[in-house]
DNA sequence: GACGCATATGTCGTATCTGACATATCGTGT
DNA sequence: ACACGATATGTCAGATACGACATATGCGTC
């Protein structure tokens, strides 16, 4: 695994190393929070392609910094429903989401 | 606007004809409430061609008959993580799900 | 190395989502 | 008309996600 994706996986509450996850993590968990990440990286994409911050974006779509940041991080407290929600607000179209869900990681 | 999809915007917490409505739904909320009836559809199709009950399915992704129903409704009270989580784990592919989101209304 | 700005991380009270249960409605065979 | 399996709807207590705030870390510029 490389090492950009095993941080990410750890930002997303998943620790690559420990028992659990190599035993337990299943292929639907891993392809929801690969699905997940995917969501994040295209977030990210699409405010630094507009040159914002991640405060204008939490203007834009009425939330915080804070939050922002997460979202991008794929963190655990951040839901599909807020990422696809946030992308669309940002002007991004239900294909796009579409399409960055489909694509292989 | 047609029937069904009236109806089925109706159930998923929007009620047509009130003034809200229709002065205040948004692009961004009408795309997202058309993505998650995609999947809500994508659902009940996925069960019916396993020849499936609700119960079974519910047993299946670990939750209820009635929460099953209620995904396959697009109800209010159910998110897209949900919604994606139990068609990963009835077999979906994460490409089928991205492709379900794309496709135009 | 102090300042300013952007991003990351931790925490908290509240809001929303969850599975479960009860119950209602539908469809179909007898 | 009745029974019965499947699906729909209403409700609730516990779980999780939310925006907000505080604070930490990075990172150029002076």
């Amino acid at each position: 695994m490389d090492k950009t994706k095993q941080k990410k996986l750890a930002a997303a509450g998943f620790r690559t190393g420990d028992a659990k996850d190599f035993l337990g993590l299943t292929d639907e968990e891993a392809a929801f929070v690969e699905l997940k990440l995917a969501l994040a990286d295209f977030m990210r994409d699409v405010r630094v392609e507009h040159g914002w911050t991640q405060t204008h974006v939490a203007r834009l779509i009425g939330s915080s910094q804070s939050r922002v940041a997460k979202m991008e991080a794929a963190d655990a407290s951040v839901s599909i429903d807020l990422l696809v929600k946030s992308l669309l607000a940002l002007g991004a179209t239900r294909k796009q989401v579409g399409q960055v869900i489909s694509r292989a990681a």
